[in-house]
DNA sequence: TTGCGTGCAAAGGTTTTGCATGGCA
DNA sequence: TGCCATGCAAAACCTTTGCACGCAA
């Protein structure tokens, strides 16, 4: 392990706690101003690239711009399924037994190796589901 | 179908003709210089919102930016099903009888209402998955 | 003490926006 | 004729870089 600073040290930390969301460098930098730990922005890029390197992190590029996720280092056998919703822009993980058998499905027979972290789904949330069907018998 | 401009015109003619690759924006732009159509930045992007919301063309978001690349898989109420290779970055189409069951079960168990055209499969394409392993097993 | 990490500010690049003009239906 | 598309330039953003200083090893 390279050096330990605090910044560092507090920007894992956050993302840590926040594994179940990507975050923006600015939701980040938000963050860690509230939690008492400003840390400069181009720290933050330069740390995050860093972390990305040694697999403590990874990045998440999306319609959105980039996102940065935690890595659970338990060599995530486990399905991590991310889904992203079009409605209210949230992204959601999701641990599905059926996703792994479709995965070997088209490794198999479509020769495609799926990398699951990378992979997101995109659609709607049931609570968004629910807003646009409300919406479309409402009016018009 | 809106207007149709030169300008739009030959964006997506531009497109078509290398549809093996993924355009940059500064390179359309370059491109459509050298065929002496030259189109304004804010016009291209402009068209190239409006080309992906059609389903003519993709929007790739990389590390390095983003890309562009035309669609062959037309208008089509078809399932489209998109593979994206992280190694030659490359958009592939996929006729599979296995997903429709998944999205049905991750809408009735899940709750999220799968948008198909807007979700993108990441991972390696066959030649690039062996290309892989075969530096892995050649060196260090 | 040494060298990497940090913060600030400036630079660079990409994408969006405002507004007057131009062209197709 | 009425709209929408266009082009330009400015603005807004995001990310990187240069440099002097600070802090961990």
């Amino acid at each position: 392990m390279p050096y330990t600073t605090k910044q560092r040290q507090a920007i894992l930390t956050c993302l840590a706690q926040r594994r179940a969301e990507l975050l923006s460098v600015s939701e980040l930098a938000s963050a860690l101003r509230d939690i008492g730990s400003p840390v400069g922005l181009a720290t933050i890029y330069r740390q995050l690239e860093k972390l990305e390197e040694t697999g403590h992190i990874h990045k998440v590029n999306t319609e959105e711009g980039a996102f940065y996720q935690y890595c659970d280092h338990g060599e995530s056998d486990r399905d991590c399924f991310l889904l992203k919703c079009e409605g209210c822009g949230r992204i959601l993980h999701l641990d599905c037994s059926h996703l792994k058998p479709l995965y070997e499905h088209l490794e198999q027979e479509h020769h495609f190796v799926i990398d699951s972290r990378a992979t997101m789904f995109s659609g709607l949330c049931d609570v968004c589901a629910a807003q646009r069907k409300e919406e479309t018998h409402g009016s018009k």
